[in-house]
DNA sequence: GGCTTTGTTGCAACAAAGTTGCATTTGCTG
DNA sequence: CAGCAAATGCAACTTTGTTGCAACAAAGCC
């Protein structure tokens, strides 16, 4: 995860001709220092644990939406049909490779060695990522459980 | 989609040690009729439709559980984050292909003649499908929209 | 710097999707 | 056909996400 410098979020914001408010802010350096995509949940509850105080469930859902908006996250759903959050500029690095979801314990591992196919669209059709996910059993599931 | 006979739906419940009631007859039946993955509330409305008269939320999120249990149908996410089932049978034929998803309508596009990458997992990993998901925009909404 | 405008925040209430507990009924087995 | 385990239906609840509205604050203007 690359570290953002101090101004970096306020004025990403700024060129998005976005207002520039205390609660976006902290949202974008959260999502900077996580190191996965979050829940709505997830980050209530680092907010609460923060010295900044809580923040609004409904303003949350309203910052992210406006992130989404202005281009500077990307939202995804998880294994349970949750949203999950991230930074464009980190979810950039993990379009890159394959994923795999094992089935048992719902456990996700990165695919770094797997080769991606190359879209092969109709005509007019643009493609702007590729997702592959193999689902199954990870070493520990296939193994023992089950 | 297959036709299925009269019988071979409780012959599968049958055989899946599962027992056969009304409730899971309907549900399959219905499935099988339907040219897509159904959402609970898609199903719902079907059986509110029907004669046989309604089936109880509940009740219906249960038989779904068993079928799932058993092997019969499967569950995925659409893009709102719902969860859609349809028969197994049915769902082997989509998983053998890539899908486009544009980002603008939503919509969902087979791409039959996209190759599909080989799983390539670390030792011990057991691959039991690929999903190939291509993002952006459609022939659609690439020319007029957004 | 103070003022205005417009977008943002926080609260309350709501809606949709899915889950849990429990009493009753139904399918299967002997 | 009697008994039992599993399935059903009902009510209540949880989680996730949305809408309406009044109070507030950021950015521009004088």
């Amino acid at each position: 995860m690359p570290d953002f410098p101090a101004d970096f979020f306020a004025a990403q914001l700024r060129a998005a001709a976005v207002k520039v408010t205390r609660p976006r802010l902290r949202v974008l350096a959260c999502l900077g220092r996580a190191a996965k995509a979050l829940t709505h949940a997830e980050l209530e509850e680092q907010f609460a644990a923060e010295a900044a105080g809580t923040l609004d469930r409904v303003t949350l859902y309203r910052v992210l939406d406006s992130l989404l908006d202005c281009g500077l996250a990307q939202r995804t759903l998880d294994a349970r049909g949750v949203y999950r959050f991230e930074l464009n500029s980190v979810r950039a690095a993990h379009a890159a490779h394959a994923h795999f979801h094992c089935q048992h314990c719902g456990g996700v591992t990165c695919l770094e060695q797997m080769a991606m196919p190359a879209a092969c669209l109709p005509a007019g059709f643009v493609a702007r990522q590729i997702e592959v996910e193999v689902r199954g059993l990870c070493a520990g599931c296939a193994g023992g459980g089950r």
